[in-house]
DNA sequence: ACCTGAACACCGTTCAAGT
DNA sequence: ACCTGAACACCGTTCAAGT
């Protein structure tokens, strides 16, 4: 019994049941072990939790080629198929966003943003309107069968033009809004 | 014992320990009653907070004067402040999208975007970007002490400055997009 | 060191029994 | 009809006891 089995086997058990239906005892008989041989390698299911968010965010590919606003794009749209892979994830990352924020992809994209030409204040903005779009539309929308008011919409279609609403008002703002690019100047 | 007292405990219970320290037997203890009480006037918990989440959602004000931006991001702004104010709310309206989207206030935003412009692919992007994004802030932002590269940032001002940049985005692709706005044409 | 399995303190939900 | 409280089937977590 050793750490990578109980990851994988955390993850095929999510992939089957869900985040909701991962449980320290499933995952025990799915490992063929005692109960308390699970918390002998994860002292919480919390932690659990924590290690597996941190494994997915490895999987998601950083694009290194072509202008700003494609290399956001690429890379918010393959974070959310790489988690919106596992049920639950998404939700659980987000009520946990302090001990689950990506921090090398959130440099990857604070870099690209500054190149781009944003402050400060323009990348934490753009970063956060990004992440949380992104994970409000994991958690909830795309294994959502719709709700009423979208009915026969495809939501990966939704997804991305959601995105392209958003960067098309990061490039506005580039443009024409100071508060975000650029210094700020007093008063 | 009434609905109204059960609604009115429930939400006194979640101000101070939030949804998840929230439970039918805490309930009945506030209320004063035997566990089986509350299960009759409440067929399940999840029955409760979606009660809970529709009580929530008529407190919204919807505007009804100014520019189509400006009633968005008044209305959304008022959404958040409602909602962020019972930890753990958003979150379980987040994961329950299906049976918690708030009608009146959809129709309200989808009468709203049509008169400006959008077509209805352009008026769900926009809707679905807008209740992602501050459904994903108040889940896991508006509380949250602030991640390690947000540090020292004001959680309001980031909250207005993303909503800001979304609304822009509208804004640039009601006027440059074909897609989200007038007929699409064939091909 | 690694593993077992009973035990503890909780859950949500149900239900016979009382008034 | 309304309410009680025990009971059921689960949780996460702990821990003495075995090897």
């Amino acid at each position: 019994l050793s750490d990578r089995q109980i990851v994988q086997a955390a993850q095929a058990l999510i992939l089957e049941v869900g985040v909701e239906g991962l449980t320290m005892r499933r995952l025990s008989a799915e490992l063929g072990v005692a109960l308390g041989a699970t918390y002998h390698y994860v002292p919480t299911k919390r932690a659990l939790l924590l290690l597996l968010a941190r494994e997915l965010y490895r999987e998601v590919v950083v694009p290194d080629k072509g202008a700003w606003d494609q290399r956001v794009r690429a890379l918010m749209i393959n974070l959310a198929h790489v988690v919106g892979r596992y049920p639950g994830m998404a939700s659980f990352m987000n009520a946990n966003l302090d001990e689950t924020t990506p921090v090398e992809l959130n440099r990857a994209l604070i870099a690209v943003l500054q190149e781009a030409g944003f402050n400060r204040r323009g990348v934490n903005a753009v970063l956060s309107a990004l992440f949380f779009y992104v994970a409000g539309m994991c958690s909830g929308g795309l294994n959502a069968s719709a709700s009423k008011d979208l009915v026969g919409v495809d939501v990966n279609r939704l997804f991305e033009d959601g995105l392209d609403i958003l960067i098309a008002g990061a490039r506005a703002s580039l443009e024409e809004n100071r508060k975000y690019t650029g210094r700020r100047r007093p008063g």
